[in-house]
RNA sequence: GGGCGCAUAGCUCAGUCGGCUAGAGCGCCGCCCUGAUAAGGCGGAGGUCCGUGGUUCGAGUCCACGUGCGCCCA
């Protein structure tokens, strides 16, 4: 079976879409899975998205990246379910329905019905969902589409209802508060990415109050910039570790008078004072103070009306105590919570103060000046001004934020902390840093996971509460049946306003009241934190399957659900199981635009990732995204994917072409069996190359270092593959007969372009698929597809080291030779006389000596001088490396550098001949050195060009006799004819006759090389005629003329 | 305001345990090679390694402070 010669890189496209075809025609994932069914299991978790908007190039990333492992586990030999998943209830889905509705605020929603409402989030929700399946099958992500598991799913929000039901049980789930942002116009709380676009600049006035001390040492100085929340204070807190005075004021009116404040904030005062006493925070701490404002009423008891220590106090504004309102600041309310102080909330729902007290009915913005007022009548004012900030304001209506306390319901993730941070311990991350950062350290701060949402499309909380307040009794609703069984009907729909309406009477003994459903659903971030076990509507199904298959073995998504999946999965897995949920993570960073900023659809600089993909192709998209450090943000660039195609893909799929090509013409079919022992040292250089390839790659995948092992594979194709093998191995290809050699030479470039193929295979699915069906079409034990192979594995003891060191320093020389000629202007085509090489140890020496020809033909040069002595020809320099040196030498290093730099040509030259230099300096004595420590330069004599690096010499004689002359001419011909045969589009094996005539010089040697340039040609017949009649010029360089006909044999 | 990260050539980025000739690829310029190549080889121009201070014989690298940027959170 001939090997297929249509995969050019210009078809990179026409070959996807081929071999997309295949896949699906084959059903090659599936067999995938049918080949592996019997194997090991490797868990993986996808991370649902939400298919309300189009799938953009992060989304690729990610997708890229759980398939780059999936596929590699599986060719690993791991079996890999992979359960597609849709995301599909939350706010961002509750937007775009308003949007698509015409709707704005909740007030609108409900006019219209949730039912209504929600049935819009249902379809929208898919919206884009044909976007995302073609995205998904055009990228090459094999993942079960047609089985994803979709989070608004009667079974999955059974088995959160289940979970959820387990918590409230235990206790873990329960009623608090939580102080959100809230538009008192709109009356809705708004998401803090609402309030993100709603900063402005305003004006608020500032005032410092007088909170006098029971005791009669004084008063405490409190500012704030909310007068209004004054009547809700409860408590004043003070930052335990910082110096506080109590001041006499010495002048004014109020001259004599003690205050309080912190040592950082004397400055500020504007009145001449003496300082009396300095505390620390801490020694204030229980001191109670008398009520500012009493309104409304509140317990008094201890702790209220005290000062409490508190770490967010800062010494930046105001005076070092900070006046604590929990029900509208968070962390006052966390302190409040802490410590155990009441919740004052004299607002409503509209903004507006509640009855009983001078600003009855007053908007609270607008009570700020009320407030003021009243305070300083009482005297209770220290100062007052005008403070410019900047302030959260509605982006709907524009009316300032407030920050409240609502009703909200919390999993008690904080008895949690210590198990989620030894859990997240024992994840290992990539980069590393994230787990023991960003994540580390924000477990650390662990707060209750506050879980409800006052909307309408989510998953409904099932805790029904009893509508009697007196009885208020709570059940948790575990399962369908169980609801269906209480509220004697059946559940048609669980979501709202279905279950609203599902109600039973209380079973408390002596209560008449109903039991109703608590209007939140929940963050949809537990939905998806849920998804090990709804996936499989666990325990109602699958109970084992869940149980054995957490943690999974790997999870990988942006850096931005560091907060969001990350943390929901492993915080339900540890309450509900007390396991970790998965065992590897990669934490992928942002893409950002070409300028380095994030994406933005108003800058119009998203870039869509079909375009893309229909523009370069899936590999060359995949292969640009994975080979790079995943957890920087990426500068996405157009030219990096052009210079992806043309280096890599370009050069891996012309070697292909260059083996097909003449793999056809020989009939060589690929099951040949040359051992390797018999075979050219080149070919087994190439082999050992392979292997070690294969062990470096391995361990970089082991880590996810995908930059690395991508970027060894296109070295090894580019530079060891294309540049070195192909390029010096080409003549044997050409040859008339199938010689062991030949077979030996196919046989190596076929094993290296099938495994690489292998090798790839989990990076770019394409390409490598279609080369290996091709490469391994024909022989025995070959699998249908590239990715049921199995991916390569190193044999150790085909990896020869010192053969590798030989052709190292080999390619050395080669480059050094290239070096000087370039140095003395002589193209390489003109043959040269000697090449001399001084410096090689007598191992490489011995290796160089074995293969000059290699060299030789490289450099086109006669003979190869390896030189046991320096020759007189070159002079060298020497100079100290510092960075083997210096670790040793330490402070002697600049003394020793300055005796190296003096030392004449010969003693360098000795001294790297002896292999243990010894220098004397000045003052600090003889002192030995490696060879490795000294770098040397050369310079040459007349009719010599020479290079160095490294300790290695080489020198061209570069005299030109009148025999090289003429061979040079000689190969300046045959370059031109050859040229011409390509440009008559002659195949690469078609014979030929040539007739020519020349004159002069180009003609001698012509006639000359005659027989060598006919051989070259593959021509026939080369008759030299009389006259140039009927024969075409040829111009060659140097200002020649020949004159050809070239006609197919 | 807090946490994490980043800052090196025109661009994208390496730079390990600290070693003054600071690298690679792209782009640019010159030369060379070419019957697999959308390639390749040799060289050149291009650097206040963000700033300041410190540790050290020696700092792109370590420490401190500052500046700018990104992300997450408030």
């Amino acid at each position: 079976m001939p090997f297929r010669e249509d995969l050019k890189p210009y078809r990179l496209l026409a070959l996807e879409e081929e071999i997309l075809g295949r896949w699906t025609e084959e059903k090659t994932f599936e067999a995938t899975l049918e080949r592996r069914k019997d194997a090991p299991r490797w868990i993986f978790y996808e991370g649902p998205p939400t298919a309300n908007g189009r799938p953009g190039v992060h989304h690729v990333l990610a997708r890229t990246v759980k398939d780059f492992a999936c596929r590699l586990k599986t060719m690993q030999g791991r079996y890999v379910e992979r359960r597609a998943g849709w995301d599909t209830h939350g706010l961002p889905v509750e937007i775009e329905a308003e949007r698509r509705l015409g709707l704005e605020g909740k007030q609108a929603i409900e006019e219209l019905g949730i039912a209504r409402f929600n049935e819009e989030c249902r379809t929208s929700v898919f919206r884009y969902l044909e976007d995302w399946n073609a995205l998904t099958r055009r990228m090459g992500y094999w993942v079960d589409l047609d089985n994803a598991y979709i989070t608004c799913d009667r079974d999955y929000v059974e088995t959160l209802w289940w979970i959820l039901a387990q918590f409230h049980e235990r206790g873990l789930l329960f009623r608090g508060h939580k102080v959100l942002p809230y538009c008192p116009r709109c009356s809705t709380p708004l998401s803090s990415h609402e309030v993100g676009q709603g900063f402005k600049d305003v004006q608020d006035p500032s005032v410092t109050a007088r909170f006098a001390l029971e005791d009669g040492d004084g008063a405490l100085l409190v500012w704030t910039t909310t007068p209004w929340t004054l009547p809700a204070n409860v408590a004043v807190a003070v930052h335990p570790l910082v110096d506080y005075v109590q001041v006499e004021v010495r002048e004014g009116e109020t001259a004599g008078e003690l205050v309080w404040l912190a040592k950082d904030r004397l400055s500020t005062l504007k009145v001449a004072y003496e300082v009396k006493k300095t505390v620390r925070g801490e020694e204030l701490v229980g001191k109670r103070y008398r009520r500012l404002i009493d309104w409304y009423p509140v317990d008094e008891s201890a702790p209220a009306f005290t000062v409490l220590p508190a770490d967010f106090v800062t010494m930046e504004d105001g005076t070092g105590f900070v006046h604590m309102a929990p029900a509208y600041g968070q962390d006052d309310y966390d302190l409040g919570r802490r410590v155990g102080l009441p919740v004052l909330h004299p607002v409503d729902g509209t903004g507006c103060f509640r009855p009983g007290s001078p600003v009855e009915g007053v908007f609270v913005k607008d009570a700020d000046k009320v407030v003021l007022r009243i305070l300083k009548e009482e005297g209770k004012v220290w100062e007052h001004e005008v403070v410019e900030h900047s302030y959260p304001h509605c982006w709907r209506c524009d009316s300032p934020l407030l920050y409240y306390a609502r009703d909200s319901w919390y999993l008690k993730t904080t008895d949690f902390k210590t198990q989620m941070i030894a859990h997240n311990e024992s994840v290992h991350w990539f980069p590393e840093s994230v787990g023991s950062g960003r994540f580390g350290q924000w477990l650390e701060g662990n707060v209750d996971w506050a879980i409800s949402r006052d909307r309408y499309w989510g998953t409904p909380l099932p805790i029904w509460i009893c509508d009697d307040a007196r009885c208020a009794t709570q059940h948790a609703v575990g399962s369908m049946a169980e609801l269906e069984r209480r509220a004697g009907k059946p559940v048609e729909d669980p979501h709202r306003p279905f279950v609203d309406e599902l109600t039973w009477a209380c079973a408390r003994e002596g209560c008449s009241g109903t039991m109703r459903r608590t209007p939140e659903v929940a963050d949809a971030w537990f939905d998806s934190g849920a998804m090990p076990f709804a996936q499989w509507h666990y325990p109602f199904e699958n109970k084992e399957k869940v149980e054995s298959e957490l943690p999974c073995d790997f999870i990988s998504e942006a850096v931005d659900q560091t907060r969001g999946w990350f943390y929901t999965l492993l915080a339900v897995s540890t309450m509900l199981k007390g396991k970790p949920a998965y065992r590897t993570c990669v934490s992928l960073d942002l893409i950002l635009d070409g300028s380095g900023k994030k994406m933005s659809k108003s800058r119009g600089d998203v870039i869509d990732p079909f375009e893309m993909i229909d523009k370069y192709g899936a590999d060359v998209v995949r292969w640009h995204l994975l080979v790079r450090p995943l957890g920087t943000p990426l500068r996405y660039e157009e030219h990096d994917l052009v210079e992806i195609r043309n280096r890599f893909f370009g050069t891996l799929l012309n070697v292909y072409a260059f083996f097909a090509t003449y793999a056809n013409i020989d009939g060589y079919t690929g099951d040949d069996e040359v051992p390797l022992r018999e075979r050219p040292v080149f070919d087994r250089w190439l082999i050992s190359r392979l292997h070690g390839l294969f062990r470096d790659v391995a361990k970089d995948v082991d880590r996810y270092d995908t930059a690395h092992a991508g970027q060894r594979i296109a070295d090894f194709v580019v530079e060891d593959l294309s540049n070195w093998y192909v390029r010096r191995n080409r003549r044997r290809f050409f040859r008339a007969e199938l010689t062991q050699d030949k077979r030996s030479a196919y046989q190596t470039l076929h094993a290296a372009l099938l495994s690489t193929a292998q090798l790839a295979a989990p990076f770019i699915p394409f390409v490598t698929d279609t080369l290996y069906r091709s490469l391994a079409g024909g022989l025995a034990g070959a699998e249908p597809s590239v990715h049921m192979a199995a991916w390569p594995q190193a044999d150790e003891s085909l990896i020869d080291a010192s053969l590798e060191e030989g052709m190292a320093a080999l390619r050395r020389v080669v480059s050094l030779g290239h070096a000087s000629r370039d140095a003395a202007g002589v193209r390489v085509r003109q043959p040269l006389a000697r090449l001399s090489v001084w410096g090689l140890d007598d191992a490489t020496a011995a290796f160089v000596a074995a293969n000059q020809d290699i060299v030789l033909d490289e450099l086109n040069v006669k003979t190869l001088d390896l030189l046991d002595e320096p020759s007189a020809d070159f002079a060298l320099e020497a100079a100290l490396d510092k960075k083997e040196a210096a670790r040793r030498l330490g402070a002697k290093t600049p003394a020793v550098a300055k005796a190296l730099a003096a030392l004449d040509s010969r003693a360098v030259c000795e001294m790297l001949v002896t292999g243990t230099p010894v220098v004397d300096t000045e003052g600090g004595g003889r002192i030995e050195l490696k060879p490795s420590d000294v770098r040397v330069s050369v310079s040459c004599a007349k009719g010599w060009a020479g290079e160095c690096a490294g300790g290695l010499v080489v020198t061209l004689y570069v005299r030109l006799t009148p025999e090289l002359e003429l061979e040079g001419l000689a190969r300046e011909v045959l370059r031109q004819l050859q040229r011409t045969r390509k440009d008559m589009d002659l195949k690469v094996e078609d014979r030929v006759h040539v007739r020519w005539y020349a004159e002069g010089a180009a003609g001698e040697a012509l006639a000359a090389w005659s027989e060598w340039i006919a051989k070259e040609l593959l021509a026939v017949s080369f008759e030299r005629v009389d006259s140039a009649d009927g024969l075409s010029p040829v111009k060659i360089p140097g200002g020649h003329v020949i004159y050809v006909e070239i006609t197919v044999s």
